[in-house]
DNA sequence: AATAAATCTGCCAACGAAGGCACAGAGACA
DNA sequence: TGTCTCTGTGCCTTCGTTGGCAGATTTATT
């Protein structure tokens, strides 16, 4: 079932069923339905790995994250798939696990099977295996990982529209104290996402003393413990942003055991909107960071920069939102009533509430 | 930097080269070390689609899944990938998305990838693309697929061990009025569940009026939708076992908001300990299918195929096992008092609760 | 009718590595 | 010294496509 019995089926040479495939070259609508029905016939299946050694070449996508059951990237990881079906090509998954060697391990790979291209969204990459992946020639996309300084498509997340929206969105709810749980320092991600904060902050509550900041892990204990020290407080704030759902999320479970009502007696805000964030007790507000939109765009300028080599280095700014559900309210005054919110509070975010799906 | 450039930087043939990288013939100490590193001078990546067309197979596997955004799935996804990386085989992720034209569509890209095996688990997989595989000799692995005829390998997914513990603890706390919300009737996992449901009941609540059953969507809406019919019950059950985890969160959610509270006023059980059961509110008492075990033994399985073509067919079963949060308790007896449980119920199941990390 | 310009198709050399076949050289043994 | 058996390597075909080059046929142009 090779190319060759095709040829002889229809009658024609190699190439032109070549060409048919690939409509690489003009071929009469005659001789087509001749080749085409002989492929039929022969139930001819091309060779993947003839036609990439061929072409140099091969249609498939490496995507390179840290970890697959973290409940930021499977969303992700699905749009980037989808969009790689559609243009045929296939996705090689690979979890760097926050392993370096393994890491780089994985660079190797994806370099042997001349990946078309790779989009990359974790901190294990250092320079040598970016280096080593553009002298190889496979285009890179990186997602949210800041220009590298080397001339690769970069989609870059703008921290700053969310968070800003959720600063005003509490400070319209009468906050004044908000307190900040961070990720970890040495994380790009968790820097940009601070300064955002920090300068919303200064923008919104000039007035303010300056906002206290919690160091977190990004993970669920990070925010068990940041609530912890903020339970400890001498006063405490009145609203809780943190740099990631799975910090709000613990927070959100320490506050509640320690007999705080969220949101009546402390607001909390997220963000990344993970599928978790609607199901949270009470639904979480955040920010929403559109992972699907980051995927396509990731395909596209995969694309982009696949099909046209010499226009390398495309950058793009993937807005965040922010999505009011039920973990933030109006700020209860020092006499016991309620602070009116302003109008602007109430206002809807533009967030598509989407449930996950469970089926198989 | 081919293998050719190798092996004349090494003062070698080819073939030499080729065999000290496959390590399939015997090659002196001194030649190897001369070839190692003339390699690694070289900089020399040996090119996966050359080796693959030669060879006939690519360290490949397929994993074909409904839709990796759906919770179940992300732990799977990377245990099968760290397995085949230890195997140094790569993963392709290919999302049915629930669409019989896109599973085809998969499959014909599996065969003409010369992918070594592939993992299914996605009811989209009619007997005809099954067959399609078996003929281009791939190699294939069922996960709780049920065994399909075709002599290939099947992990069978045990859930009546997990299910009985759960009943039994149900009835240890002096549960006797049981519902069940089940999945689509069509899937053959939904059928599994529900029957394992219905004998442990009929074992464990012999005298017990027959539970009453609800057809769900295996989605959140679903068991919401359920609760509701629950709700409007003359006489409330005191339990709920959900066939998953998904129509467990929104049992759980509407019945919160009906103002019962869980697990004083009603048990809430459910299947799958997906990462958001430890984290609902409260912490969610469900049977826990292992995923990274059914992930690990899928590549095993693979590999005995791929290696032993002759011996195709194993079949494995994957149990399930109970593990107690905090939606089950004692119910209420109808003086008002809490029933007393046996020491069955206090029993700690061995689930490792890992809660999902987050960290970029 | 001769010629030029399109159309359409075939031939064949890559692509980079695997693996069967064969052979040289070293040591064993007579 | 001749023969036999290992050991360790090299040569060369093969894997199934792609794509450059050129050839054959048809159609327009003068």
């Amino acid at each position: 079932m090779r190319i060759k019995d095709v040829a002889r089926e229809a009658g024609v040479s190699i190439a032109t069923v070549s060409h048919v495939i690939n409509n690489t070259r003009f071929v009469s609508d005659e001789t087509r339905a001749r080749v085409m029905s002989a492929i039929e016939r022969c139930h001819y299946y091309p060779n993947a790995n003839a036609r990439s050694l061929a072409s140099g070449r091969s249609r498939t996508l490496g995507l390179l994250i840290s970890d697959i059951s973290n409940p930021f990237f499977p969303e992700l990881v699905k749009s980037i798939e989808t969009a790689a079906f559609e243009r045929g090509y296939d996705v090689v998954l690979s979890n760097t696990n926050y392993d370096a060697a393994r890491t780089s391990n994985y660079v190797r790979r994806i370099i042997e099977r001349k990946v078309a291209g790779v989009a990359l969204m974790t901190s294990e990459l250092d320079s040598s295996l970016i280096a080593e992946l553009a002298r190889r020639h496979v285009s890179v996309v990186f997602l949210d990982l800041g220009s590298t300084g080397v001339r690769m498509s970069n989609l870059c997340v703008d921290y700053a529209v969310g968070i800003d929206e959720a600063i005003r969105h509490l400070v319209a709810l009468g906050h004044k104290r908000i307190a900040f749980i961070g990720g970890p320092k040495r994380l790009r991600s968790a820097a940009k996402r601070f300064e955002a904060f920090r300068e919303s902050v200064v923008r919104h509550l000039p007035s303010a003393p300056p906002p206290t900041v919690y160091e977190g892990d990004f993970k669920l204990e990070g925010g068990q413990r940041a609530a912890c020290e903020i339970l400890a407080e001498e006063e405490l704030p009145t609203a809780v942003m943190a740099a990631n759902d799975m910090m709000a999320l613990g927070a959100l479970r320490e506050l509640h055991t320690a007999g705080l009502r969220v949101p009546e007696d402390i607001s909390i805000v997220g963000f990344d909107d993970i599928a978790f964030a609607a199901l949270a007790h009470p639904p979480l507000t955040t920010v929403c960071l559109p992972r699907a939109e980051l995927g396509r765009h990731a395909v596209e300028a995969l694309m982009a920069s696949i099909e046209h080599p010499e226009q390398q280095g495309i950058e793009i700014e993937i807005p965040t939102y922010l999505v009011v559900r039920e973990s933030t309210a109006s700020v209860r005054r020092t006499d016991g009533r309620e602070f009116k919110p302003t109008r602007d509070a109430k206002r809807e975010a533009h967030g598509d509430e989407q449930q996950p799906q469970q089926r198989r």
